[in-house]
DNA sequence: CTCTTGATCTTCT
DNA sequence: GAAGATCAAGAGC
C-alpha cells in the first residue's frame, strides 16, 4: 500500500559536528527535523535536554554500563530501557565526556505509517509516536540501535528547511530537577506526547 | 474527563 | 528493596 501522506520537504542530512555544541542549542534546533530510522519516521515535534550537571540526567552519577555511550563524542545514539518495558531514544550531544543528550519525545509520522501501525497494534495515526516509548516501537527502535551514529544507516535525520514556531516548558514524568523548561514543542503541533501549558 | 494499576529492566540505597 | 526520562487498560465520576 502507497503511503499517501506528503512528506515535508527534507533538508540536508544533519552530520555529527550539529550535535559538537549545547544540548540548550541543539535541542530547540531539532524541532521540525525529520527523523527516519530505515527510512521510516517523521517530523521531530518534542524533545527535552538533559545535562550531567542536573540530577535527572541518567549520566548525573557517571558512567555506567548502560549509559556509557552518552560519556562518549556528540553524534550517536543513546537507547535506554524504560520501566523496564520501553524503549528511548536520545541524541549524544556536546563533547566527549560532557554526558548530556536530547530526548526525543514526540513525532508527527511522515514516512513509513503502514509500518509504523503494524508495530504499534490498533492505534490512530495520531497516537503512533506522541510519547518517546511509543516512537520507538513505531521505528523498530531497541538497545540493537545503541551507539549508532546518527549520520550513517539506517539513521538519517534531515534539517527542517523553515524555522518553526517553537514553545518550551518544564519537563514530563520526572521528578528531579522538574522545575528546568527544558522541553521544547513545536508550536501548535497535534503531535505531542502532551500539550505545553498556555 | 480523571485516577489507579500492572508490566518488570537498570541503577542506587 | 525501591524508584524511575512510560504506556495502556480499566474503574469511577
Amino acid at each position: 500500500m502507497a503511503d499517501l501522506k506528503p512528506a515535508a520537504p527534507l533538508g540536508r542530512l544533519l552530520t555529527k559536528t550539529f550535535f559538537a555544541r549545547s544540548v540548550h542549542e541543539v535541542a530547540p534546533a531539532l524541532i521540525g527535523a525529520t527523523l527516519l530510522v530505515d527510512g521510516v519516521g517523521g517530523i521531530i515535534t518534542e524533545v527535552e535536554a538533559y545535562h550531567h550537571t542536573e540530577p535527572a540526567a541518567h549520566s548525573f552519577n557517571g558512567p555506567t554500563p548502560r549509559n556509557m555511550v552518552m560519556f562518549g563524542p556528540p553524534g550517536f545514539l543513546y537507547v535506554y530501557r524504560s520501566y523496564g518495558i520501553h524503549w528511548c531514544m536520545n541524541f549524544v550531544c556536546e563533547k566527549e565526556g560532557s554526558a548530556s543528550a536530547v530526548l526525543i519525545r514526540a513525532l508527527e509520522p511522515t514516512h513509513g505509517i503502514p509500518a509504523m501501525r503494524r508495530r504499534r497494534g490498533l492505534h490512530d495515526e495520531r497516537s503512533l509516536c506522541t510519547g518517546p516509548g511509543k516512537l520507538c516501537e513505531a521505528m523498530g527502535v531497541s538497545i540493537k540501535h545503541n551507539t549508532l551514529p546518527l549520520d550513517a544507516p539506517p539513521i538519517a535525520i534531515h534539517a527542517r528547511t523553515h524555522k518553526p514556531e517553537i514553545v518550551s516548558g518544564i519537563r514530563i514524568g520526572i521528578t528531579k530537577a522538574a522545575e528546568l523548561p527544558w522541553r521544547y514543542g513545536l508550536k501548535g503541533s497535534k503531535f505531542l506526547s502532551k500539550p505545553f501549558p498556555a
